[in-house]
DNA sequence: CCTCCACAGGAAGCGCAGGAGT
DNA sequence: ACTCCTGCGCTTCCTGTGGAGG
């Protein structure tokens, strides 16, 4: 194929009549099933538009469950309505799973009204300070959309929160209300309890889609995202099925199907099957680990490592013990420092967090308590992100071929 | 019923890089 | 040039614990 007939076919799909619909950030103008929950959150809103400060809101619901793309939609209409009005609206979305320190949250904060801030240098004090004073000589009410809330006050505690929900107090002319989104319900007991009264001056609760549903969603989407009658009949039913599966995950569903259809445009296929779904699922899969392996610090990865050659073959699960002594043969090859046992025992829990192990502490009684862990991905996968670190390959090397041999004498 | 293993996991703090302000 | 800030990966020191074996 010479490159001019790369970039004809990539122009034009047989498939896709406009893709986008179908990617995550994509915000439809309709979502199924999710009409209450809009009306709910634009009637908290709504005193925006009088001037008034609404209540503070605070979202809960697993991923995929619409949570996003609701306040987002709900955000787009009150941006209109106020152009229509007068008064003065800014929402401020931040997804603090992407920012995950205080500092870099109040960065985003500081940059959304104009501010330029350093990404590094500051304190943080210094950062919320010139965000107030800047908010103070400013008019309007300012709508703080803090997105994946749980993992700031996870990882750094509900400081920055129990500053925002008083901010209100230091500033003059703005007036600021927050809305708090987050996946994890039981996170909100471990806030202070003044936070969590503050925050939580209105709830609503997004519960998971269910099969049903999700073909609603799916079916509305594909109507845009596809030419007419490409779709074999099976492939939505497919797609939502699956992602019901897992707590009933819209964003899943809608990647699938998205991923299918590349699938299918990639193999010059005429139509989406099928069997395109179920190599999709895989593609997803690998491209998941892949890059969240690659994103892994040195001695992490080395932990994976060990972790995935003691769990291929006849074996299906490792204990911390054993992997430390495998991760020290590891890297007595390579010539490097060993971390302490404390540090692994951390860097398994956040293996485990991103889903490439699963690991649950037993007791085994007279001999002691540890983590039974095991490889919850491709093992194939791990091993293909972990090559890519040129430091690893020659420990990684033998891995692999060990992997293999082993796969081939069980055949 | 008590012991004691093999770790879990909290707390504090260190050294470094990147950068601001003075 | 100097001090002070942050995040990050890490260490040191520590207390906690389910349950098999005595």
């Amino acid at each position: 194929m010479s490159i001019d007939e790369i970039f004809e076919s990539a122009m034009v799909s047989k498939i896709f009549a406009n893709r986008e619909v179908l990617m995550p950030d994509y915000i439809p103008k309709e979502l199924p099933h999710r009409e209450s929950e809009i009306r709910r959150v634009a009637s908290v809103l709504a005193p925006a538009l009088r001037g008034e400060r609404p209540s503070n809101l605070f979202i809960y619901g697993l991923t995929g469950t619409g949570k996003t793309a609701v306040i987002k939609r709900v955000m787009i209409k009150l941006v209109e309505a106020v152009s229509r009005n007068s008064s003065r609206v800014k929402p401020i979305y931040v997804n603090v799973k992407q920012r995950d320190t205080p500092y870099r949250v109040m960065v985003d904060l500081a940059e959304s009204i104009g501010l330029r801030v350093p990404f590094t240098g500051l304190s943080t004090g210094e950062v919320y300070s010139r965000f107030t004073k800047k908010l103070s000589k400013m008019q309007g009410v300012y709508i703080i959309v803090l997105d994946e809330i749980d993992f700031l006050v996870k990882k750094h505690g509900d400081d920055l929160l129990y500053k925002l929900t008083r901010i209100n107090e230091v500033i003059e002319n703005a007036k600021v209300s927050l809305v708090g989104i987050t996946n994890s319900v039981s996170f909100v007991e471990e806030l202070d309890p003044r936070v969590k009264s503050s925050l939580g001056e209105e709830e609503i609760v997004f519960p998971p889609y269910n099969a049903e549903q999700l073909k609603d969603i799916l079916e509305t989407r594909a109507a845009k995202a596809f030419k007419p009658g490409v779709l074999d009949e099976d492939v939505i039913p497919l797609c939502a099925a699956l992602a019901a599966r897992e707590h009933g995950d819209a964003r899943r569903a809608l990647d699938l199907l998205r991923v299918s259809g590349e699938m299918a445009d990639r193999l010059g296929d005429d139509r989406v099957t099928r069997r395109h779904v179920l190599m999709a699922r895989e593609e997803i899969e690998r491209d998941r680990v892949g890059e969240v392996v690659r994103t892994l610090p040195l001695h992490s990865k080395l932990v994976l490592a060990s972790v995935t050659a003691l769990t291929m073959g006849g074996r299906t699960y490792a204990t911390t013990g054993e992997v430390n002594s495998y991760y020290r043969e590891l890297v007595k090859k390579l010539g490097l420092e060993s971390i302490t046992l404390r540090r692994l025992s951390g860097i398994l829990g956040e293996l485990d967090m991103l889903g490439l192990i699963s690991a649950r502490v037993i007791s085994k009684g007279r001999y002691g308590k540890t983590r039974i862990i095991e490889l919850s991905s491709d093992p194939e996968a791990v091993i293909k992100a972990l090559g890519d670190d040129i430091e690893l390959a020659p420990v990684i090397g033998e891995i692999a071929r060990n992997a293999l041999g082993k796969r081939g004498s069980m055949r």
